[in-house]
DNA sequence: ATGCCCTATGATATAGGA
């Protein structure tokens, strides 16, 4: 079974690259992120011509998520339980569902802005909301194996950011971030680290500046992990080839290969 | 080489991304 995660950056404006990454790569389910479109706007044909079903969660310019699947779609769950608004607004930022026997959350983890701005205290509490559905859903199947894939927004390490000097007073890296990524592990979850096709762990790097070519990345596409999710997996990497060339998202797809349950 | 920002929006600027 091959389970990928892509922050695509617009479906829209991705179309034509996501298209020829599910014929070539050939992933069994795909979580999607960034989908900047509302769920009515999904272009569920062309991606259904590939025989895949999907669901998308999107409200409009911002945010929006998805999961794609061709080995079953099951038990979809939209938002996290109790998962806070900001500005009045429940964001559409994660869909969960059992995919082959898989339990998936796609998620698009608030952005966070400025350290002393309104949304990256609206971050930790998104991120508490994650911690305490995924405690609920753990508790009731425990064997079942389960993974929370998506855009974290957070780098876990300071290894997992090209110059941890750039990033002083910004958020990805500080402590309470990083604290409740470690509050996810401790419900049970582990951060399966992805192989690298390039000797660099990152899976985002910006548009600006020549990032990419210049190896300024981040890791803050994660793949949380039950240990019944960990036992089954044989391969996770970075296909930081879709990076390359004109019309490609900022951030690459993380593709997990696993023994079916 | 992968090459110096992109996307959607009531749009000719702006907000958001990270």
């Amino acid at each position: 079974m091959r389970i990928a995660t892509w922050n695509v950056n617009s479906i829209g404006a991705r179309l034509p690259r996501v298209l020829e990454w599910l014929e070539s790569a050939s992933p069994d389910v795909v979580a999607l992120q960034e989908l900047k479109c509302t769920s009515a706007d999904f272009p569920h044909m062309p991606i259904q011509a590939l025989g895949y079903e999907a669901v998308a969660h999107g409200n409009g310019r911002w945010n929006g998520v998805a999961l794609l699947s061709r080995i079953g779609l099951e038990d979809v769950t939209l938002d996290l339980t109790d998962q806070p608004p900001y500005d009045g607004v429940v964001e559409t930022r994660a869909v969960g569902a059992t995919c082959g026997g898989v339990r998936l959350w796609s998620v698009y983890v608030p952005n966070g802005r400025e350290p002393d701005h309104d949304h990256y205290s609206y971050k930790l509490a998104w991120f508490d909301a994650l911690r305490s559905t995924v405690k609920t859903e753990l508790a009731a199947a425990p064997d079942t194996p389960l993974a929370v894939i998506g855009d974290f927004n957070v780098a876990p390490t300071d290894a997992d950011v090209w110059d941890i000097a750039q990033f002083t007073d910004s958020t990805h890296v500080t402590v309470p971030e990083r604290d409740a990524l470690a509050a996810l592990r401790a419900e049970g979850l582990v951060d399966l680290m992805p192989r690298s096709l390039k000797g660099e762990p990152y899976t985002f790097w910006d548009y600006r500046n020549g990032a990419f070519h210049r190896g300024w990345g981040m890791r803050i596409d994660l793949v949380y992990a039950n240990p019944a999710f960990a036992g089954l997996v044989s391969d996770t990497w970075i296909d930081r080839n879709e990076r390359k060339g004109k019309g490609a998202s900022d951030h690459a797809p993380v593709v997990i290969d696993l023994e079916a349950p």
